[in-house]
DNA sequence: CGAGATGTCGTGTATTTCGCTACGACCGAA
DNA sequence: TTCGGTCGTAGCGAAATACACGACATCTCG
């Protein structure tokens, strides 16, 4: 990574949680060959910023305050914008990965690691590498190989499915979402209907049973 | 915060996340005044290096891999090990700043914060005052003034409460349980709305969450 | 005794749920 | 290219639920 000082790679983060942003800022601007070029902590100002700033390289946090990183990912592929991608999640889960990878990211690491590996992960992607920690690249084809089926019969929730479904986790009420995802309020609706169907849920208080359970084990320990 | 180098504020760290881990670190080793004498990711590594070390403030992590921080809170008090704690939450809840007070700790941050407002969590703490973020000490004061003292949580609750509150937990809906109690529907949305009260939730979903996972936890100990 | 806590219920309105239907975009197989 | 499937989006109406009031009878404890 030796880049003279004017063309340095040029990052921009999306990441809602400040104080982590700012590490992750002074993390990359530490770095001799790489510079943050702006910092966004939803996806509108992020797609702004993106298209303004034309960076090498974008890091994005997957749960963002409003629409999930990946909506970000797939906007950015549906308008032909080829930046490289950088997942960087809470979710020590093949499910995540393999989704964001599906929409067209180039790399999908945990909050869990250790700032070098983070470094890692950049530099991989950068030179054109697709990054994924090998314990989740294993997963991922080890559940390919074997041909695939429910195993948490949460994989066949789609990904606006999944989302909903983890903020009703979050205790989210079916008016947060409506509002945070930015859909009517019957349209969540739907997803929870369906999301109901695919896990044969009877009720809601099933569905945000199986909600909690679900978010609090990819998670860690309850509080 | 000025003190001679060789009487600075000792700080010890618990916290699983490595990066948020570093960035602290640094952001209190940064710090005249501060420095890090040992860092920790599970309560009991923890608890050793508090003993060990006595430093001047602890900061933990509420949710950890293992027991969450709070346990490691009542564990220092039982012990009467009697260091400031301040804790760091990703929850922007009532609920569990209330908790981790009564358990005793000093402070409560969330990770949303800019790393500014949690140097003034601790400086606050170290000179022994409690630190709150307004906007969580209004709604903790707001329903203690109006009425309530203290107690613990659900210790709170009365039996019939509690009845109730263990049967949301178990995923019943309203009909389901005035039925199995035999009372009115009219009933059981009253206890709904003491429950709630009393534990600071701000609309069912969150109540639907309370419950479950205290209902999952065992019910003993937490809250 | 009397104030406050507790258990019980009703009413009225706002919101949510639930079970439908629907439609356009996209995608892959025939 | 057409057909069938999935996905994201949305609306409708009946039923259920949530929420905010108030009411009243016990019970309890200072």
């Amino acid at each position: 990574m030796n880049r003279e000082a004017a063309q340095k790679f040029r990052v921009v983060l999306v990441e809602d949680h400040p104080m982590f942003r700012e590490q992750l800022a002074q993390l990359i601007n530490k770095e001799p060959g790489m510079t943050v070029c702006g910092e966004a902590d939803n996806i509108y100002d992020a797609r702004q910023l993106i298209e303004s700033k034309a960076p090498d390289i974008v890091i994005v946090d997957l749960t963002l305050k409003g629409p999930s990183g990946l909506e970000l990912i797939k906007d950015l592929k549906a308008k032909e914008i080829d930046v490289p991608i950088l997942v960087l999640s809470m979710h020590d889960e093949a499910l995540y990965a393999e989704r964001v990878l599906k929409a067209g990211a180039r790399g999908y690491i945990t909050k869990n690691e250790v700032s070098k590996e983070v470094m890692t992960a950049i530099c991989a992607v950068l030179r054109g590498e697709i990054y994924l920690p090998s314990r989740i690249a294993s997963r991922i084809l080890e559940s390919v190989a074997s041909g695939r089926k429910g195993e948490n019969g949460v994989t066949q929730l789609t990904d606006r499915e999944l989302e909903v479904f983890e903020l009703i986790g979050r205790g989210r009420s079916t008016r947060e979402i409506s509002d945070q995802l930015h859909l009517g309020v019957s349209t969540v609706d739907t997803y929870r209907a369906r999301i109901k169907a695919k896990l044969h849920l009877e009720n809601s208080s099933q569905l945000c049973h199986e909600a909690i359970r679900w978010v609090s084990s990819g998670q860690k320990a309850p509080v």
